[in-house]
RNA sequence: GGGCUUGUAGCUCAGGUGGUUAGAGCGCUACACUGAUAAUGUAGAGGUCCGUGGUUCGAGUCCACGCAGGCCCA
């Protein structure tokens, strides 16, 4: 069976279509699943994506890297299933369904059913399924497609109330409140979608107040304020723009990097003289310089009791003095008195002695205000959410009902036990008249009182935009609404402990990201007031008294039985086995009895779309109800991969369920991706048309290239600048490369009938130094590629085999082999040539496989095919139809020869350096020289040098290597030193460049006295130091009297001495170039055998003919190479100074 | 504003634990090579290693502060 040949240029799309259909017909992937039943699990987590769009180049991406590993697993013989997922629930889809529907949510249940409504998302949610899964195919990502997960189906939907459930017996399931916009008119929260509806936010002029909070002097204040006057009037400034909020304060934040000053001044509403802090950045916009302050005594001098103005016309105070300065880390733990206390009549209330305190805050920022902010937990995300850190309570009060609320109700007034402001709206809600004189708005009531009491600071009219309510136009409250959580931070130590076991990649991900995330975690929000997603399966009393939390379907219809018992519901809908669907609406119609015989309504949230993907782990089997077995073979992850925007959602919400529910990680090893921007660095969008269209990309380049040139170029966690560019260099470099260097075996293996077997091979000992070379390059090539892979990271890996193929395997081995291959009978060491470029291209096949599936398919179906059947019969290696189903070859260490490696290096470069002399003294390769030189100074190098001699003087094309060493009498070694600056820096420190510049001013004895005797004393400063030879390199990098060139401790000088020899062999091997071109160009085949009749001419080329007749009709075929006087019917060569008439036919026997 | 991340040749990227003259590929220029040839070799041009300070005998590398891009969060 012939080895297949090709015509360039291949097609790669082409390609990958045939060998998807290949795998298609054969079932390769169920195989490589299949084939792998009874051993260890490698267990991979999909990421669901979402079908309601279409993929882009980015998905190629991402999952290429999920690809990856699954494939490698499966080489390494585990068993790696692969369940595809889709996230099917959510905003985005809500969104896409509005849109095309023209409505809003406002219209939901009221143009449009929610039924309707849940419908038309479940429709579009797949649309561009087949659109994904035609992708998934072509990119040559394998997943099973057949049996996905997909998360709006009942039993997933189950399997998350049931895990729901595991959460709430286990009381991690609460129902507590978040500050979100709300609309007191409207009575309705706002999602932050309607926020960003255009014009809801408007400018606006309000009240604003700097208000001074009062210091309490106590240890912590001491320590840092006690100043040389005794306990003062110290107050903390902060700045709100809404005054109706301070009531309700609970603390201060500070930036604890942020650096505050204490400043002595006077208060200009009660002209007390008082200290205040604020921060140094915004100090100017509260006092004036004075030519008072210039003064060195200025607290002296300044007449803190007058009577005169003390702020100027700019509203700047004029009579201060910076006493202190320190950061916010100092100020934090102060406390300081409540603005509106018990003592005047506003409520007590739960946490209070843990209120009042300086917290840090790290939204805290110095554009405005003082740099402090004032916190109420109640009207605020960010104070909510610093105050939770920092144990700050909120100032709650009890309603009628005994349910504790904030101190404005929801139709925005302050409630009844709110003093002397009880029942006033903090905003004009109810359109009251506000055009009377004497009207005053709440703002300006409360700052008129703090000024009396001398809290406020500072009072302006201040206009800045404020967010209001798209329907009311009213300005919007940031308020707490019920939501319900999951308490998180009741294990947030675990989380943290069981996260660093975890290997990230990029590690700081891991560390960074996601673990600064876990540190300042706070309860989940699952809570989402929309329709289409999964449910929250918890039902309550009115009253709030008694709750029940389903867990699955089951349980829910005897609920229901129960709740027929007691009347509270007419009839069971699922009674006689209809499709059960726990979306909206048909749960809400669903109305359970308590144990007191109450009805229970369902509380109306959906979940957080976060919690069905990370119940993927559990979910996919229906686990908990069932399939216990499933489950526990594939939890946790060996392996999950998603884009590094996952960090705070998918793989939070793995992680976080995995160690709640299973005190475990979920998964074990992760790579966070980066996002693929366009070749200028800007993110693709549709709307700037720079996405890069992912079918059309494979169909250009097939998918390996895309595949191997995402992987190559950067590492997946870096963003991928995506230019085709770069695709076809990959394309050109090293899959060009890989197929040349297979047709070349192709073309030749074929010509000799030759077909590698694994049992009938040249032994390792008898293969010539170059084949054992690659060979040890490729051992070398299988451990560094499968300890990349083994680590996660990929792009080491494509790029060691790229460089394997490119540098080591073609342009050195094939090519100095060429003639082996294509010269005489099939000679043992022919054959050995053929079996090393069959080893290499069968385990690059292998290697490249999991990055290049196609390709590594293809070249490794060329390659071993015809040995199929004897291999099948053996059940070998290589028995399996399909690369993806062999087992990865083992690196054979001991074929591993590091001397070998080195001394090829060094063929390598002193090749490279002869070429260079060979351009310099312009001398073409094909003229023979005589010799190199090159000098070694020490034995090991020679003997190393001396076993390649061979290859680089046929590389080079002299006919020897001459060494220089001390013994040779055939010149003098000119010898020079080089400081070793990392151990003499070491030995000497400060005086290392006296040193170095010493040792550049050895002689020559001296050189050779340190080399004779191993030490060399000498002076530096007037002080005598000892030398050793480990402190020099010492380096031969001249010749007198000869042209060279060096890399490094090498050099090497060329002999251009031209013989009459070497002449008319330069002239032989130019006619053969020649002949060899003229072969090609009359369209020859290469085995085809020729007759060469040359014009009798040129004497010096009838001279080089006569000596290397047999030479030339060797290498170019030639049964017969004669001369004629006259030649006709032919071509003429020309080369050098020459014309030479010449007539080629081919030679019929 | 905070967290994380990136910044090295025109472009894409390498540059363990600090060591003096910073590399590769592509692209460009010139020359060579030629039965793997849309390949290859040699040479050349091309660098404030983002900036500023600091530590050190010595900083692309370590530290601090910035600048610019990116992601997430607010």
């Amino acid at each position: 069976m012939k080895y297949p040949e090709y015509k360039q240029p291949l097609n790669y799309g082409q390609l990958g279509e045939d060998i998807l259909a290949w795998w298609k017909e054969h079932g390769i992937f169920e195989k490589s699943v299949s084939s792998r039943e009874g051993q260890p699990t490698f267990v991979f987590y999909e990421g669901p994506p979402s079908a309601n769009g279409a993929p882009g180049i980015h998905h190629v991406m991402a999952r290429t890297v999920k690809d990856i590993f699954g494939r490698y697993q499966t080489l390494l013989g585990k068993q790696v299933p692969r369940k595809g997922g889709w996230d099917t629930h959510g905003l985005p889809i809500e969104l896409q369904v509005e849109k095309e529907l023209g409505i809003t949510k406002e219209d939901i249940g009221k143009k449009i059913s929610v039924e309707d409504y849940n419908q038309r998302c479940k429709e579009t949610v797949m649309r561009f399924k087949a659109q994904w899964d035609d992708l998934t195919e072509k990119m040559g990502y394998w997943v099973d497609l057949n049996d996905p997960y997909v998360t709006f189906e009942p039993e997933y939907i189950e399997s998350c109330w049931a895990l729901l459930k595991k959460l709430y017996d286990k009381g991690l399931l609460y129902k507590g409140y978040t500050i979100q916009p709300y609309s007191p008119a409207a009575g309705t929260g706002l999602s932050s979608h309607e926020l960003n509806q255009p014009g809801t936010y408007k400018d606006v002029k309000d009240t604003t107040v700097v208000a001074q909070f009062k210091v309490i002097w106590d240890e912590k204040s001491k320590a840092l304020l006690d100043g040389p006057y005794g306990e003062q009037n110290v107050y903390i400034l902060a700045w709100t723009t809404t005054p109706w909020t301070l009531p309700a304060n609970t603390g201060l934040a500070v930036g604890k990097n942020i650096k505050y000053l204490l400043v002595r001044t006077v208060n200009q509403y009660t002209r007390e003289e008082q200290l205040v802090i604020l921060a140094e950045n915004l100090f100017g916009k509260y006092f004036a310089e004075t030519e008072e302050h210039n003064r060195s005594n200025s607290y002296l001098t300044m007449n803190w009791a007058s009577d005169e103005p003390v702020v100027n016309k700019k509203g700047l105070l004029t009579r201060w003095v910076i006493n202190e300065e320190f950061t916010g880390a100092d100020l934090v733990g102060i406390k300081y008195e409540r603005l509106f206390g018990p003592e005047e009549g506003f409520p007590h209330f739960e946490g209070e002695e843990r209120a009042f305190r300086v917290i840090n805050g790290d939204f805290v920022t110095t554009e405005d205000g003082t740099g402090i902010v004032h916190i109420s937990p109640t009207f605020g995300a960010d104070d909510f959410r610093a105050a939770q850190l920092a144990d700050i309570p909120a100032l709650m009060v009890p309603d009628a009902e005994g349910t504790l609320g904030p101190i404005v109700d929801r139709t925005g007034r302050y409630v009844p036990q709110m003093g002397e402001f009880a029942g006033r709206w903090v905003k004009n809600y109810d359109g009251h008249d506000e055009t009377g004189a004497d009207y005053k708005t709440l703002d300006e009531s409360i700052v008129i009182k703090m000024k009396g009491d001398g809290t406020a600071f500072k009072v302006e009219k201040y206009e800045h935009t404020y967010p209001h309510c798209w329907r009311t136009d009213k300005p919007v409250l940031y308020y707490p609404l019920d939501s319900w959580f999951i308490k998180t931070t009741a294990v947030k130590d675990r989380l943290i402990e069981l996260n660093k076991t975890i290997n990230w990649k990029p590690e700081s991900t891991g560390t960074g990201r996601f673990g600064n995330w876990l540190e300042n975690l706070v309860d989940w929000n699952l809570s989402r007031s929309r329709y289409w997603g999964t449910p929250l399966p918890i039902w309550r009393t009115q009253d709030r008294t008694e709750e029940i939390c389903i867990g699955s379907i089951a349980e829910l219809k005897a609920e229901i039985d129960k709740a027929v018992a007691a009347e509270i519901m007419t009839h069971n809908p699922y009674a006689n086995g209809e499709k059960v669907d726990l979306h909206r609406p048909y749960v809400d119609d669903i109305f359970l009895v308590s144990p007191t015989g109450q009805p229970m309504y369902r509380e109306p949230d959906l979940i957080d779309v976060w919690f069905d993907s990370g119940a993927m782990p559990y979910a996919q089997w229906h686990y908990p109800l069932e399939n216990e077995g499933q489950f526990q073979k594939n939890f946790p992850a060996d392996f999950i991969a998603e884009g590094v925007d996952q960090t705070r959602g998918w793989f939070f919400t793995l992680h976080a369920l995995g160690v709640m529910l299973e005190d475990s990680v979920a998964f074990k090893n992760v790579i966070a991706n980066g996002l693929v921007l366009d070749k200028n660095g800007n993110k693709m969008s549709k709307r700037l048309g720079n996405a890069v269209d992912p079918f059309a990309t494979i169909k250009q380049f097939g998918p390996d290239a895309t595949r191997w040139y995402m992987i190559a170029n950067a590492p997946p966690w870096d963003n991928l600048k995506f230019d085709p560019a770069g695709v076809t260099e990959v394309q050109r470099r090293f899959f060009g490369t890989l197929f040349n260097t297979y047709s070349f075996y192709a073309l030749y293996a074929n010509l000799d009938e030759f077909q590698t077997s694994e049992f009938d091979r040249v032994p390792h000992a008898e293969l010539s130094e170059l084949d054992r070379w690659v060979l040890s390059k490729l051992q070398s090539l299988i451990v560094e590629a499968r300890g990349h892979l083994d680590n996660y990271d990929p792009t080491k890996a494509a790029r060691a085999i790229q460089d394997f193929v490119t540098d080591q395997l073609s342009n050195w081995y094939v090519r100095l082999s060429r003639r082996r291959f294509w010269k005489g009978e099939l000679t043992q060491d022919k054959r050995a040539a053929f079996e090393t470029l069959q080893e290499c291209l069968v385990v690059v096949a292998q290697l490249m496989s999991p990055i290049a599936p196609f390709f590594g398919e293809w070249l490794y179906k060329n390659m071993t095919d015809g040995m199929r059947a004897e291999a099948e019969a053996k059940n070998t290696p290589l028995a399996p139809e399909s690369v993806h189903l062999t087992l990865l070859v083992e690196a054979d260490t001991a074929r591993i020869d590091p001397k070998l490696e080195e001394r090829m290096e060094l063929a390598q470069r002193i090749s490279s350096l002869a070429h260079s002399l060979r351009k310099k003294s312009v001398l073409k390769v094909r003229q023979p020289l005589q010799r190199i030189l090159v000098p070694v100074l020490n034995e090991s190098t020679k003997e190393q040098v001396g076993l390649v001699e061979d290859l680089i003087c046929a590389e080079i094309n002299v006919k020897h290597i001459e060494f220089l060493d001390d013994e040779s009498e055939s010149g003098v070694l000119v010898k020079s030193v080089k400081p070793n600056f990392k151990r003499l820096g070491q030995q000497y420190g400060p005086r290392l460049k006296a040193v170095g510049a010493r040792i550049q001013q050895m002689t020559a004895a001296e050189i050779s006295k340190l080399e004779k005797e191993g030490s060399l004393a000498v002076e530096v400063d007037g002080q005598p130091i000892t030398l050793a030879p480990d402190d020099v390199e010492i380096r031969t990098d001249d010749l007198p009297g000869w042209l060279v060139a060096t890399d490094g401790p090498l050099t090497v000088a060329l002999d251009v001495t031209l013989t009459d020899e070497l002449r008319q062999e330069g002239l032989a091997r130019e006619l053969v170039n020649r002949l060899q071109n003229l072969r090609k160009d009359s369209g020859l085949e290469v085995q085809d055998k020729i007759r060469v009749t040359l014009a009798d001419q040129q004497p010096e080329l009838t001279a080089a003919v006569a000596a290397f007749g047999d030479y030339i009709r060797t290498e170019t075929q030639a049964l017969a190479l004669t001369f004629a006087a006259d030649v006709n019917g032919g071509s003429v060569l020309e080369f050098d100074d020459y014309s030479v008439p010449v007539f080629l036919e081919v030679a019929t026997s």
